[in-house]
DNA sequence: ATAAGACCTGAAGTTTGGTTAAGGTCAAAG
DNA sequence: CTTTGACCTTAACCAAACTTCAGGTCTTAT
């Protein structure tokens, strides 16, 4: 039989072909429904059927996780979406302006890091009092009270 | 009694005094000796003695950590330090020229998924196959074939 | 009709980086 | 000399994010 674009758009998925398309296992993805990521109807014989609008909002997850966000804060994100709906183009710009400030501030973080890591390099600072990269850690005096070398 | 310089810096560190001039647990010391990351003598009754060295070792844990080295990584290229000395500033360079491709790396991933990122809220472009974003997730074409808005 | 392959559930296991608890010892001050 | 606080060990526990396993069901192609 031939499928005409209707049927194949409107068809639901398999888990197996929502593990295809968005490359996630198909262990994880009971694992998000478990955790209220991501949602799915069943078949007469109980199994999972998914609209493929949760090829979006698994892709929505995946982004997160690059930035960082913990799954727990996905999850709640994506609950706010009034009736569990897919995240939409003004959705996602609101997750994402949100979840750019984790992200500047990781870049941040770690751009700081590199910078006095290349001055530790070049002065093989660690074991000096006044290095940037040691007095977080140890703001206390590493040497004793008295001179030495 | 008063204590000459030389007793104050040659003096051994209980795993207490370790922790609180370096801010990492005892537990987390014990752990870090169990993984090999660190050393210590024993005192007569059986605790634990560190050599001042031990400050700069958990110093070098904490940046590598940062960087977001796994501790095993870290514990092997301690390990790699003849004779179980503490790291000079030679091998701190050797070390941290090693770590800073890694550094370099996310900074760079994170950057670039920024940028897609700052793409993305302008576009609301999820939802669209071309998204630089979204493609390397779901390469196949997310709609099926034939013509859709 | 039947066999293969996809799917189901719940429980347990995995890794990383530790912390907490339980039961006992050590060290130093009064 | 006794008590308090630091220390010891082993074992169990924690969180995140999954995977694996065991035992059973569905679907689909032949």
């Amino acid at each position: 039989m031939t499928l005409t674009c209707a049927d194949d758009i409107h068809k639901a998925l398999t888990v197996g072909e929502v593990a295809e398309r968005s490359g996630v296992a198909v262990s994880a993805l009971h694992f998000y429904e478990k955790k209220g990521l991501i949602q799915s109807s069943r078949s007469a014989g109980n199994q999972r059927r998914y609209h493929r609008d949760v090829l979006r909002r698994v892709a929505v997850i995946k982004v997160a996780q690059r930035i960082g966000i913990p799954l727990a804060e996905i999850a709640e994100a994506l609950a706010e979406l009034p009736d569990g709906r897919s995240p939409t183009a003004r959705d996602w710009k609101r997750m994402s302006a949100k979840w750019r400030g984790h992200l500047d501030e990781r870049i941040n973080d770690l751009t700081m890091l590199r910078d006095q890591l290349n001055e530790c390099i070049g002065c093989g600072c660690l074991s000096i009092k006044a290095c940037r990269l040691r007095n977080p850690f140890d703001s206390l005096s590493e040497e004793g009270p008295g001179p030495h070398f």
